[in-house]
DNA sequence: CAGCAGATTGACT
DNA sequence: GTCAATCTGCTGC
């Protein structure tokens, strides 16, 4: 099918939890210093807004760096974990509600030989950091918006059956107590079957 | 302002 | 399995 960039309605809906799971297939274009790279989602998580105590904005937090959280759906959310990795979120709902979906395995698909240079010759699917890093997205990058911006999601007609998604609790978010046992994280079980088409 | 932990990664014992 | 890389933001002095 001819790619089909995903329009600003799909970033609007209520559900971020649907939206993580609809986004496994879709496809990161990014387009920076002249070369276009892309990649096929195939991890992510949910992270639910003031109510949700893994998020960055639990109970309304606000600070410069998580204020693009409460952006309209549609803009990047780019921020440095452990001050080294740039982590990719999609921010989703509408204006004033700090959904988001972290991003947290491609599978490489054009511009491999860029890719290669930006991960100095290690694999990209190990998680969020690399993910990002493959793409060569960065903190710069937080605010951008993903229907006009340098950074865009695509529908390039990757199937992804709801038999080959596994779904479980998120990585990394201990500290979030009940919180953290939600089934908010999504992940295609064979990656690389993405690209046999 | 000092100390600490974090939606992590890669090198090393 | 351990540990260091080093930015952001929270806690406590």
């Amino acid at each position: 099918m001819r790619p089909r960039a995903l329009p600003r309605s799909f970033y609007t809906r209520t559900s971020v939890t649907d939206i993580a799971r609809e986004l496994l297939g879709m496809v990161i274009v990014t387009s920076m210093d002249g070369t276009r790279t892309t990649g096929i989602i195939t991890e992510t998580e949910a992270y639910a807004g003031v109510n949700d105590r893994a998020s960055h904005a639990h109970g309304g937090r606000r600070t410069a760096r998580t204020e693009v959280m409460y952006s309209e759906g549609g803009t990047a959310y780019v921020y440095l974990c452990y001050g080294i990795h740039h982590l990719f979120n999609l921010v989703t709902n509408e204006a004033g509600v700090p959904h988001a979906v972290l991003v947290r395995g491609i599978v490489p698909d054009e511009g491999i030989e860029r890719i290669m240079e930006r991960r100095l010759g290690r694999r990209t699917t190990g998680g969020p950091g690399t993910a990002a890093q493959a793409l060569g997205i960065h903190v710069r990058h937080s605010g951008t918006d993903l229907i006009a911006g340098p950074i865009r999601i695509e529908d390039h007609g990757h199937r992804v059956m709801d038999a080959d998604v596994r779904i479980g609790a998120r990585i990394g978010v201990d500290y979030a107590g009940a919180d953290a046992k939600l089934p908010y994280r999504f992940w295609v079980r064979r990656p690389d079957a993405l690209l046999s088409r």
